[in-house]
RNA sequence: GCGGACGUGGCUCAGUGGUAGAGCAUCACCUUGCCAAGGUGAGGGUCGCGAGUUCGAAUCUCGUCGUCCGCUCCA
């Protein structure tokens, strides 16, 4: 069974170019991350391989992109002024912090004695800037802590635009920011960080029934791109941690090396954010049936998750030491859609005499899938490397392929090999990898 | 922010006051040719950064930045 400790995938990620710390040359900035070649490809395929199960699968859900920036009257709707601007004070005995706002006096709840606050200091999660030349009230504008804005900003465009009907939904796969207290753990938690959100709007009455949808559907996902079920468990929010805009939530948790932790919540989020837009932007929010001649506002319900974490699961759940002729491997059996590279194209030598050929053969993958090109050193170790970043399949080129027209086809998983004629290679791989 | 640990070439680490080391990795050439680490050679570090003590600091002191573990939080 998989059993990878986080430095193992966080060397493996900077050793092989997957992640590496921000401004490293500048010595580094706090719990920020760039995503290398092997990493950027992988990230992308997470975010695609949801895209592919939320939208492209599916005839009710409606994909957009919309700003990051938002302005002060977006958030203050969403609750998000409100409800993430934290005054917190730090007792100076005991060390504890607290919210000031929850504390019924000026006493350490903890009783102890002699307890003293600092001044409370204003925690706001959410990045604020100012656009526009003059700084002042009007141009503050905010970095969304959430993508989930942007959909309820733009129900009723895409209602109209996209001619759809309750049951539907709106996703979108984007950055988002939260000036986190306490990040860590990898890219696990960053302040800035991707998500793919989905609001699903259904007619209030089905809220439940969709609610416990979303969580099955989304349990799969994660199974079907290669995570063990017994690493994953569906955790329901007890009614104190929901967050202001939920009325029930589940997360789907990870069992991460320091244990449990999110991957996606699923929150029914009822009418909140769209009444709540509804009444400060003064706009109807609602949607008429012309078949029940009712008019009502859809309750939502919204699978969120975090694409970096999500990455980071795969990683974690994929990696696995074995043991080939008696030597140690490390490989990443990661899901093909998922591999940074699909194929690996070797000529066995670096013989001239085989470079057209190879070089031939990989510029006929290449148009379908993400290839590499490797003629460096021995051929065991350049298998050994692709295994390490979680290549599916090399193709070899040898002395032989020149006159029988045919080459091997080395599986990552089990190291067989099959020989497979050229002219049949890219139905073969297509077979095999899926797509 | 508080408490604890830590910060030496890409990676893993050795070196504890006297002019920077190893293995792996990388690059070049040679060799081999289907499951890693054969030969020769090369590049790469102002020992996180800054200041102080000292004739002299990677090694001692202070500060700072960053990392990890707890308190936090939620994608």
């Amino acid at each position: 069974m998989p059993a990878a400790d986080l430095d193992q995938i966080v060397n493996l990620c900077k050793r092989r170019g997957f992640v590496y710390p921000s401004a490293e040359i500048y010595g580094g900035f706090r719990s920020s991350y760039d995503y290398g070649p092997l990493g950027s490809l992988m990230l992308r395929n997470v975010k695609d391989a949801w895209v592919r199960a939320m939208v492209q699968e599916r005839d009710d859900v409606m994909l957009i992109d919309a700003a990051i920036l938002g302005p002060h009257a977006v958030f203050e709707a969403s609750g998000h002024l409100a409800n993430f601007s934290d005054p917190l004070v730090d007792c100076t005995v005991c060390k504890k912090r607290f919210r000031e706002d929850q504390l019924d006096d000026r006493d350490c709840p903890q009783k102890m004695k002699g307890c003293t606050f600092t001044e409370a200091r204003a925690f706001n999660l959410m990045f604020k800037t100012h656009a526009g030349p003059v700084e002042g009230e009007g141009t503050d504008v905010y970095m969304r802590p959430e993508t989930a804005q942007g959909m309820f900003v733009n129900f009723a465009n895409v209602l109209q635009t996209s001619r759809r009907k309750p049951p539907f939904g709106i996703a979108q796969v984007g950055k988002s920011f939260r000036n986190e207290i306490t990040p860590g753990n990898f890219i696990f938690r960053t302040r800035e960080f991707e998500q793919m959100e989905m609001e699903y709007f259904v007619p209030p009455a089905e809220s439940n029934k969709w609610y416990e949808y979303w969580c099955t559907e989304r349990m799969n996902w994660y199974i079907e791109y290669g995570i063990p079920a017994d690493m994953l468990r569906l955790r329901a929010h007890a009614t104190d941690e929901l967050a202001h805009y939920s009325v029930g939530t589940s997360d789907i948790e990870f069992k991460f090396p320091w244990g449990w932790g999110e991957l996606e919540g699923i929150a029914q989020r009822t009418d909140f954010d769209l009444k709540r837009h509804a009444e400060f932007s003064k706009q109807k929010l609602d949607y008429f049936d012309q078949a029940t001649n009712e008019r009502y506002v859809p309750f939502v319900v919204e699978p969120a998750a975090g694409a970096n974490r999500t990455m980071a699961a795969f990683l974690l759940a994929a990696y696995d030491e074995d043991v080939v002729n008696d030597e140690p491997r490390t490989v990443l059996r990661l899901h093909p859609r998922l591999a940074p590279y699909q194929v690996a194209v070797l000529p066995l030598s670096k013989k001239e005499t085989l470079m057209p050929l190879a070089k031939e053969i990989y510029s006929k993958l290449a148009k379908r899938y993400m290839c590499e090109f490797d003629e460096t050193q021995a051929i065991g170790r350049r298998y050994r490397r692709q295994d390490e970043i979680g290549t599916p399949y090399c193709v070899t080129v040898d002395f032989d392929s020149l006159e029988d027209g045919a080459v091997t086809i080395r599986e990552r998983d089990t190291t067989n090999q099959e020989r497979v004629a050229i002219s049949d290679l890219e139905g073969v791989l297509r077979a095999k990898i899926g797509f």
